[in-house]
DNA sequence: GCAAAAATCCAAAGCGCTTTGAAAGGCTAC
DNA sequence: GTAGCCTTTCAAAGCGCTTTGGATTTTTGC
């Protein structure tokens, strides 16, 4: 009836018969208000339905719990379907701490600058650091900013410290390569994500390692490197398969190129496992899944290294939130490992 | 060297010997500011690096340079991967422009309410209506709360009026359902979205309508309505090839299910085209797409109707902006045509 | 040359919240 | 009864911007 105009604290105070000061305090959780106090302004305010301007508590708290979340867009102009999937997890634990998001596009080059504005303008409380480069310029800035940050991966850099949260991807694909040896297979191919990012670097390193371990050449012409999506996985093998000496077995980086591979082999008429033995990257991408969530009864088709992407949204996001509420406690880092699960696409390679 | 503390509109002022009032209206390009100071405030504005505060200026201006996307998590607790797309297109437009993305997550029956509270918070501009369902009740309340919005889509309530932007859905699949007819078709599936959304309804009306035009009854073992993932289409496709009258076709609401239509069918030892004729609406996923943008020289995949999510996205989002800076001119809304392509997926019915 | 009009610029009042520093009220202890 | 100590409440000063309603200066018109 009366809610012509929107209540603010100077009118629910009026109300109350109480000074702004106490009212705020008593919605604030203070410890200096009578319980009896904070109680009537409660269910004042609520009956009132009053609820506090963010810009102006922003202006005065400097808090404006916004978390930020600056994303390029990769070479083919899109948001990494990965990321979705990311910051549906994130997005959850912000919801429930009472935070949004803050999403920027933008290119890497330009991160930089972004960021110093971002915490110069005070537009956000935090932010998480996306697709972390081998060697990475925004750590650097982000540290002498003094903004809160968590990385989602990590960087090689020495010297500057930072939290971190990421798979190890050294030891994910260095397992599934020495699996795939077991197997028997000797021309194994890595269908890598971009090696610019710190994450396809180290998949490499555990591919090559393992290779080395079984006294085993890299061959440069089983190795690629490209935004993961569907048709890069088809055209890698493509290629390859048209090589004197194809590959046996494909590591692939993750699902989506994973895809391609299949549909590349579907058409030259072979069959994953039987003739050609996979093993993917599995973010648990939620619009690919299949029999994951479901009781686990069914064989996944890909035989895979898995590690949620969306669990580690929600993580990283709570390590943020903890970084923005306790700014000078030690900095956190976590390695997650990857589940090694067989799917219907390895098989000991077919006999010459 | 100075940059100790950061530089506001006093401090700026008072190094020129100017009032705030005029600083701040040369900044904001104001005509009553003659152009030589103008100048001259630009240049020490640049020179001292001052950004006006967001939280400040939105307190005094009522604007937040937000524009809010309040996004469900579908029933597998995922955001939909056509929305990272959507999003790529539209936050490049808001890029441009200066305004940021509130990206919030919560479930379709809670965002009646968080309407009413960003708008009495102020604390976006406006707002996207994701996902619209046949009859909406986010429309009505988004129009009497007065914030501006666009509709990604339609809903088909009568009465309130507003802007939106959708594809012509029903003649898409009158269209491609027509295509299948004349080849000889008879028993044609339908794979289609989640029928609370208006977009799957309408995609069916047009679906049916072709059968009717035909003389064929529609049978319902052929219509599937699910979200729209991959594990979706390789389900249904088992289960109607299971049936004593398998379908000769499918029409399929996104290529990721068609992805599983094609998986399934390859389980089954079928090739796409030649033995089951495969239609999808490709939203042009970023992370699927083959030769579109590469010339057109390829053949596509997939016998599609096409139309870029990634565009709407654009599209909407400066609708939107235009709404917002005039919020009194008429509504705007747009349908657009898809593209029917032909690709390998489609051919006449195999003789029994 | 002078009144009127136009062009510039300014002081001060918000916007709605948090927070400092102090006052008032209520209680205990002697 | 009163000094002293919590407890509870408050007035007022920001936070950094925009904007109203003049004031001042410059230009224009005749």
């Amino acid at each position: 009836m009366n809610a012509r105009k929107t209540v603010n604290l100077k009118t629910l105070s009026e109300t109350l018969g109480l000074s702004q000061t106490t009212v705020s305090r008593a919605l604030n959780g203070f410890p200096e208000v009578a319980e009896k106090t904070r109680a009537r302004v409660i269910e004042a305010a609520q009956r009132l339905n009053y609820r506090p301007s963010p810009s102006a508590a922003s202006l005065a708290t400097g808090k404006s719990r916004l978390i930020g979340h600056v994303v390029s867009l990769s070479e083919h102009i899109m948001i990494n379907p990965h990321f979705a999937d990311f910051i549906a997890g994130a997005g959850e634990t912000y919801a429930q701490a009472g935070y949004d998001i803050l999403l920027r596009l933008a290119p890497l080059e330009e991160q930089v600058r972004i960021y110093s504005n971002l915490a110069q303008d005070q537009r956000v409380d935090g932010v998480v650091v996306h697709g972390p480069q081998t060697s990475d310029s925004r750590i650097g800035i982000l540290n002498s900013l003094g903004l809160p940050f968590v990385v989602h991966g990590r960087c090689d850099e020495e010297g500057s410290d930072y939290s971190w949260m990421d798979v190890n991807n050294r030891r994910a694909f260095h397992r599934a390569a020495k699996f795939l040896l077991d197997l028997g297979h000797r021309r194994i191919a890595l269908v890598n994500g971009l090696e610019a990012m710190n994450f396809a670097h180290r998949r490499r390193q555990g591919y090559e390692i393992a290779l080395e371990e079984a006294g085993i050449a890299v061959d440069p012409a089983l190795l690629h490197s490209e935004d993961m999506v569907e048709p890069y996985g088809y055209r890698a093998t493509r290629e390859m398969m048209d090589l004197d000496d194809p590959p046996t077995a494909v590591l692939v980086a993750s699902v989506l190129p994973a895809l391609g591979v299949t549909r590349a082999l579907s058409d030259l008429g072979l069959r994953p496992g039987d003739d050609v033995s996979i093993i993917a990257f599995d973010d648990c991408l939620s619009f690919l899944q299949s029999g994951y969530r479901g009781g686990g009864r069914e064989i996944p088709y890909f035989t895979a290294m898995r590690s949620s992407i969306r669990e580690a949204g929600k993580r990283v996001a709570q390590m943020l939130l903890d970084r923005i509420e306790n700014p000078d406690a030690p900095l956190e880092s976590e390695l997650w490992e990857a589940d090694f699960v067989i799917g219907q696409t390895t098989a000991p390679p077919r006999r010459r």
